[in-house]
RNA sequence: GAUUCCGUAGCUCAGCUGGUAGAGCAAUACACUUUUAAUGUAUGGGCCCUGGGUUCGAAUCCCAGCGGGAUCACCA
């Protein structure tokens, strides 16, 4: 990336060199014993206990022969006092005038030792014997300080920046570092609570043949070797199930899934869904296992079962409410689903507003107007169950009624959290939902899933009955961290890329373009002789104009010429 | 995709109905041996997102583009 330096990145590069030519290496090599971290040491106050911290440098405020700074670590931030003659007891001040006072700039990493004490105002502090560079910092970190009332001034703030950006958020802004910290928390609580129940985490492929296991938009990729198209995975669900045919018993798999559709604040291209089998199981004993699942993580996460989601307080602690969706529907509408034809049903959704069309089939429907209608007003967990045949195509047909299947959805705040089903093992039935899925796609559906043949052979074998679940963990993150956008979760959302800067040319190749220009158009060999470079020099030159675009080079009856673009 | 708001110094932002660029912090220099948004004095720093238009004159008004936010729509 090219472009002109700000006068204080120009500074910043000038004091590396004084650096260097006072003979300290900014940027050493050796290892540096650090032994405490910022937060124990205040957490853990020793009078006098000699400590080894390293750090960037966040703040100093010198007073002439005495100073203080702050060091900033993993873990947070400390004071540290500098006093010019203990650092140089000798006649040499070098390293406290020079190097202290002007070489080092806010976010330099340095390494402090000396001894923990207390000031006059009682802040803990470090109180430093020796200190030294540990890497310079070219770019002045944004800034922002908190005054006496706790008020942040000079917040980074910028969203853009902030994301595009995402290690200078993470420097600065500490309660960025908090969500991350809380979303490991979140994975190894509930890592430790599937292997704890005995079952196995386990890795499928992320480029599949055909992109099966729900019903969105693939990436598209093509493999060289093969010379065929693979999509990236959309879900992870058609292989997992292979696996419990395979004889595992219990199975997940935290999966990244690529979805090539809209972005939002509650969507990301890529991102984590965790999905878990379990075999000899049904979706009520999936109910119970996920309200526990969630109450623990929960409590792992925040230490409470309780969480804050902007103006609604939700509470984790099992058991959750159940409501089959048809009693839903009656709740919020006052309109009874069962029994009903795909025209009633139609006429139905009209008659509150909905809309509309003819490539809806009954189980679209009643997904339209349960979301529009009902889905909203669940806030606290609830367990929706029981939903139309047709919108579940891998789901088993529900045990008292044709018409329905096995399946729950987990709403929470008016969002789907997590999605389970009795999976489907009856291999023909299977392939009738996927012919199914077929004749809707005909119909306009663009979103119906596609034919996975060696799968429907996988459910020939046999698949015990099973009980699946999915949690989508971004959405589940963000409750539990009460933020309202996925890409506050995620470290690095996607971004549209960065505008291209703009290609600085060098002499040689402003020459060669200048003439060019004058000419629009002229023999390669005539260019050659106008300019005076060595080979070397036009060859780089020319090539650099070329490839970014600004001139190029055709052959027009053996003979070359070099045009403007 | 629709609506709407925004883009000015390294950061956060002011800049009125058009008159030629401002503050605080950060930076630089000097002073200061327990400060904490340290302080005091002085100094430097800008393609006012880009391109057009209106005008004697545009950061300001108009149009287009680029980038971003928010809301809505789409989305198992």
């Amino acid at each position: 990336m090219s472009h002109e330096l700000s006068e204080q990145e120009i500074q910043r590069r000038q004091t590396l060199e004084q650096i260097r030519n006072a003979g300290i290496d900014p940027y050493p090599a050796a290892l540096y014993p650090v032994t405490a971290y910022s937060t124990a040491i205040k957490n853990n106050f020793e009078e006098g206990k000699e400590v080894c911290l390293a750090g960037r440098l966040m703040s100093q405020r010198i007073m002439g022969k005495a100073s203080f700074a702050e060091i900033q670590d993993a873990e947070g931030r400390i004071q540290v006092y500098f006093n010019r003659d203990e650092i140089c007891p000798g006649e040499d001040k070098m390293l406290y005038n020079d190097l202290f006072k002007k070489w080092l700039d806010l976010g330099d990493f340095i390494g402090i030792k000396g001894t923990v004490f207390k000031t006059q105002v009682g802040e803990v502090s470090v109180h430093v014997k020796e200190f030294s560079l540990l890497s310079k910092s070219l770019k002045p970190l944004p800034l922002p300080k908190t005054d006496a009332e706790g008020k942040i001034h000079d917040a980074f703030t910028d969203p853009e920046l902030r994301y595009r950006q995402r290690y200078v958020d993470l420097v600065v802004n500490p309660q960025v570092k908090d969500i991350f910290t809380k979303r490991t928390k979140l994975f190894n609580a509930m890592r430790q609570f599937f292997n704890d129940a005995g079952y196995m985490e386990v890795e499928t492929p992320v480029l599949q043949a055909i992109p099966g296991g729900a019903s969105a938009r693939p990436f598209i990729t093509h493999h060289n070797a093969l010379d065929i198209p693979l999509y990236m995975r959309i879900a992870n669900e058609l292989y997992l199930k292979r696996l419990i045919v395979g004889g595992f018993d219990g199975v997940y798999e935290f999966s990244k899934n690529f979805r090539n559709e809209g972005m939002d604040r509650t969507h990301n291209p890529e991102f984590t869904a965790m999905e878990i089998y379990v075999s000899y199981k049904d979706y009520n004993w999936m109910m119970d296992f996920t309200e526990r699942l969630l109450e623990n993580c929960a409590t792992a996460v925040n230490g409470t079962t309780e969480a804050t989601f902007g103006a609604h307080n939700i509470n984790f602690k099992a058991p959750y409410k159940r409501v089959t969706m048809r009693q839903s529907i009656i709740d919020f509408t006052g309109f009874d689903i069962d029994g009903k034809s795909e025209d009633e049903l139609r006429a139905a959704a009209l008659g509150m507003g909905i809309q509309v069309d003819e490539t809806m089939g009954k189980g679209k429907l009643i997904d339209e107007i349960f979301g529009e209608k009902c889905e909203g007003n669940y806030i606290q967990p609830t367990f929706i169950t029981d939903y139309p045949k047709e919108m579940s195509p891998l789901c088993k047909t529900h045990r008292d009624n044709p018409e329905l299947t096995e399946r729950f959805e987990l709403m929470v705040c008016g969002k789907e959290v997590a999605n389970a089903y009795s999976e489907l093992n009856d291999p023909i039935d299977q392939r009738e939902r996927f012919e199914e899925q077929l004749r809707l796609q005909e119909k306009g559906d663009d979103e119906a899933m596609f034919i996975d043949q060696d799968f429907l052979r996988a459910l020939e074998y046999g698949m015990p009955p099973t009980s699946g679940l999915g949690i989508g963990m971004d959405r589940l993150i963000m409750y539990l961290t009460n933020n309202p956008s996925i890409q506050e979760v995620l470290f690095f959302p996607q971004m549209r890329p960065e505008k291209v800067v703009k290609v600085v040319l060098n002499e040689n190749e402003q020459q060669l373009f200048d003439i060019v220009q004058k000419e629009q158009s002229m023999e390669l060999a005539a260019l050659k002789e106008k300019v005076t470079m060595s080979n070397k020099q036009w060859d780089t030159s020319i090539k650099t104009l070329t490839k970014n675009g600004l001139l190029k080079v055709m052959k027009t009856n053996d003979v070359l010429f070099v045009a403007l673009v």
